[in-house]
DNA sequence: CTTGTTTAGTACGAAATCGTTCTATATTGA
DNA sequence: TCAATATAGAACGATTTCGTACTAAACAAG
């Protein structure tokens, strides 16, 4: 926890960051249905942020982790009707995840519900801080983005 | 992805927390032993970062995780020699979780192995901006610390 | 065109995570 | 004191995550 090198001020961002994505995690969880976890929601999080319509293999790439995991979180969400998997016109090797209006509509009511447990935090922390932070915080995430791969994991996917 | 609104911004931070935790828990496993994951250097962390001889109750709770998720990872540190777990003198229905000699070095070890693969983000990104950001995460995290359980999740752990 | 190599997804078993239940100890309150 | 309740951990089965092996489609070189 020292702070007087990079090492460590780097160390100690990355722990609290890692603090704060449990915390929220299990904060996102309570307000989940039942049947569905983290994972599911990050997923239709990810389709709506970035684009849907992305192979499985490009979301597993994207989130750092194994296809055989990726494809059983898609499973389940193709099930509960939150997705859609069409086959890719281009490849006939993939397929395509687009989001259902019901996936769409989840999300929306998830983040609705998500954001008054947060509230009371934000005020005490001002959002004037939060509002500091998150283009910095994007910064790195992009940058750790592009950095990424240097450290070989394997089964992950490969850049797209 | 809205910034207008405080929900939005909300979200948005969070968000782009959980891809920063995500990526760099990718970085660390990268440089863990083959047979040790992220949960071990987490829980090893933890007991150095704040202290040791915590009960594994007590531990669930800090990282909202049931506990009997945590029994199975103190399991594992434990068979591998780098935690002990002697019974509590202040009450016989608990243990307390010491760090072995093989524990703190392995620590150390990896923070100083995990480093480097960030230097060259870090140095991009510009280490003032990480110095100016740690005490916000840092006041963020104990914020969230304290306002949780009011989402009501149960068997992670009450407050000791 | 072949033929060998790479890639996306699937199958399947191993490991990790989790919820429920059970046991032993502690705590509370008559 | 002693019964009633609460808590820490263990046991156990279910779900999720993961690594390896396999299949089928794409691609590359000749």
């Amino acid at each position: 926890m020292t702070e007087e090198n990079t090492a460590g001020v780097v160390f100690a961002v990355m722990t609290e960051i890692g603090i704060i994505a449990q915390l929220s995690r299990t904060a996102l969880e309570a307000r989940l249905p039942d049947e569905l976890i983290a994972p599911h929601f990050t997923v239709l999080n990810h389709l709506v942020r970035v684009r849907d319509g992305q192979t499985p293999m490009a979301m597993a790439n994207a989130f750092q982790t194994p296809k055989t995991s990726m494809a059983y979180t898609l499973k389940i969400l193709e099930k509960r009707g939150l997705i859609e998997m069409r086959p890719n016109p281009e490849d006939g090797r993939s397929k395509c995840v687009w989001l259902t209006d019901a996936g769409r509509a989840l999300r929306e009511d998830t983040i609705a519900k998500v954001g008054p447990d947060f509230a009371a935090v934000v005020q005490s922390f001002g959002l004037d801080r939060f509002v500091e932070m998150l283009p910095h915080l994007r910064a790195f995430r992009i940058l750790l983005d592009e950095n990424r791969d240097e450290t070989g994991i394997s089964n992950r996917g490969e850049m797209p």
